[in-house]
DNA sequence: ATGCATGAGCC
DNA sequence: GCTCATGCATA
């Protein structure tokens, strides 16, 4: 009843044209949803459930937790606690969860292309404010004051704003390339490439920087000079070398600008994605990319991806203009569970049991579920999801300066997360 | 742009 | 079972 889930799942799958339809009698769309089949796209229809969308509280407070990230960039940082309670000083670089994406579609077959990293010949774009150890202390310091005059004149021509079927841009024959790549190093490589310039630990969990974010400016309540008062001072020298760790001001920048560079050069998020598993490899979606630029990514996570979306701004950047193919990939046959939708009221029932026990114990998810007549995995992950987007360095919509309040003030005015970059 | 889901790796 | 990275499906 509440879900509109019907029960059809969707499952992409190249071939065969079935449709397997499960008539919508129960709600709950437990059956079976994992086989591996090849079934096709299903025209399930949508139960318009429509649900006014009225979001409550979206970010709660949580981030307050005092804990707080250690210094920025400071290795030293506090230890967070541990399991993951503090969203950015857990061991983001060091720990080795990061998983290649790398899904490549059975018709290539073959494997990714040579994990080459052509030396940039030049600093690219990034301008970088200079104040290196200043503010980079939250997530926006309100550093939105950059904009390299090369980037704007860049190619300002035709990429104008078409979307439609961007030119393309070469990679080097990397198309054609169906080399054996070697270790298509997956994300996993990522924390094995640290950056040389972090002389103490490597990559331990414990090392990090990022600002927390704790909330927003608004919630600015942190004090600027905390951020700078880390103890030990960061030695990064050029944050936009794919080297060393970025902060997170760097972070936000470079993702400003990539957004614009893209939009730009003509295009879309997705066709970012797919250059990326084109170049290094490692195929991300709309998603991903979408989320790169919005920073709602994890510090960890951002900083991974920096440095691949980096090259390629170069490649497309210098090769603007050229054909190209753009593969794509296929989407693999698995199964997938249709997605649930939760009603409003019981969202708002999740949400309150997720400030007061952001981490129920499964009997408590048992009954809640119970309770609110949903699977229980349906609010497992729920309750998985909601504190994964707590740790996203993500500043509520607003995060206008001086605007909000830190929530546990006043939280009844809920960020409405509509309020993000214009563009896209 | 974002909600819900999947899955690897870890504890 | 959790976290985390990621993405399909959807609004």
């Amino acid at each position: 009843m509440a879900t509109t889930a019907s029960n059809h799942y969707s499952l992409l799958a190249s071939g065969s044209p079935m449709v397997h339809a499960e008539p919508p009698g129960g709600m709950q769309p437990s059956g079976g949803y994992r086989d591996a089949g090849a079934l096709v796209q299903a025209d399930y229809t949508l139960q318009s459930n429509g649900h006014p969308l009225s979001h409550a509280h979206q970010w709660i407070a949580a981030l307050s937790h005092g804990g707080g990230p250690g210094g920025p960039g400071g290795p030293g940082g506090g230890g967070g606690g541990g399991g993951g309670e503090s969203p950015w000083s857990a061991g983001a670089l060091g720990q080795p969860d990061i998983k290649p994406a790398v899904v490549q579609a059975g018709g290539r077959g073959d494997e990714l292309p040579p994990p080459q990293h052509p030396p940039p010949g030049r600093a690219p774009h990034l301008v970088h404010h200079g104040g290196g150890g200043g503010h980079h202390a939250a997530w926006r310091a309100g550093g939105a004051a950059h904009l390299p005059p090369g980037m704007a004149a860049a190619n300002g021509g035709q990429a104008g704003l078409l979307y439609s079927q961007p030119p393309g841009f070469t990679v080097n024959g990397m198309l054609g390339a169906a080399q054996p790549a070697l270790h298509h190093h997956g994300l996993r490589d990522a924390h094995e490439e640290p950056p040389p310039g972090p002389p103490g630990p490597p990559h331990h969990g414990a090392e990090h920087p990022p600002p927390p974010h704790g909330a927003h400016p608004g919630a600015a309540g942190q004090a600027p000079a905390a951020a700078a008062a880390a103890g030990p001072p960061p030695p990064h020298h050029d944050p936009h070398s794919d080297e060393d760790t970025p902060t997170s001001d760097d972070l936000e920048q470079f993702a400003k600008q990539f957004k614009q560079r893209r939009i730009k050069l003509g295009f879309t998020q997705a066709d970012v994605g797919l250059a990326l598993g084109t170049l290094y490899g490692n195929v991300f979606s709309q998603t991903t990319i979408c989320r790169f630029e919005a920073l709602q990514l994890s510090f960890k996570n951002m900083c991974k991806l920096k440095p691949l979306l980096n090259k390629w701004l170069e490649e497309a950047d210098s090769s603007s203009g050229s054909p190209t193919s753009i593969d794509k990939i296929a989407a693999q046959g698995r199964k997938r569970k249709k997605r649930t939708s939760i009603e409003v009221s019981v969202k708002g029932a999740l949400e309150s049991h997720f400030l007061k026990c952001p981490k129920p114990s499964a009997q408590e998810i048992t009954s809640l579920a119970d309770s609110l007549q949903l699977e229980k995995e349906v609010v497992r992950v729920w309750f998985c999801n909601r504190r994964q987007k707590e740790k996203r360095m993500t500043p509520p919509g607003g995060t206008l300066p001086g605007a909000e309040d830190v929530y546990g003030a006043s939280r009844d005015t809920p960020p409405h997360h509509g309020v993000q970059t214009p563009v896209q």
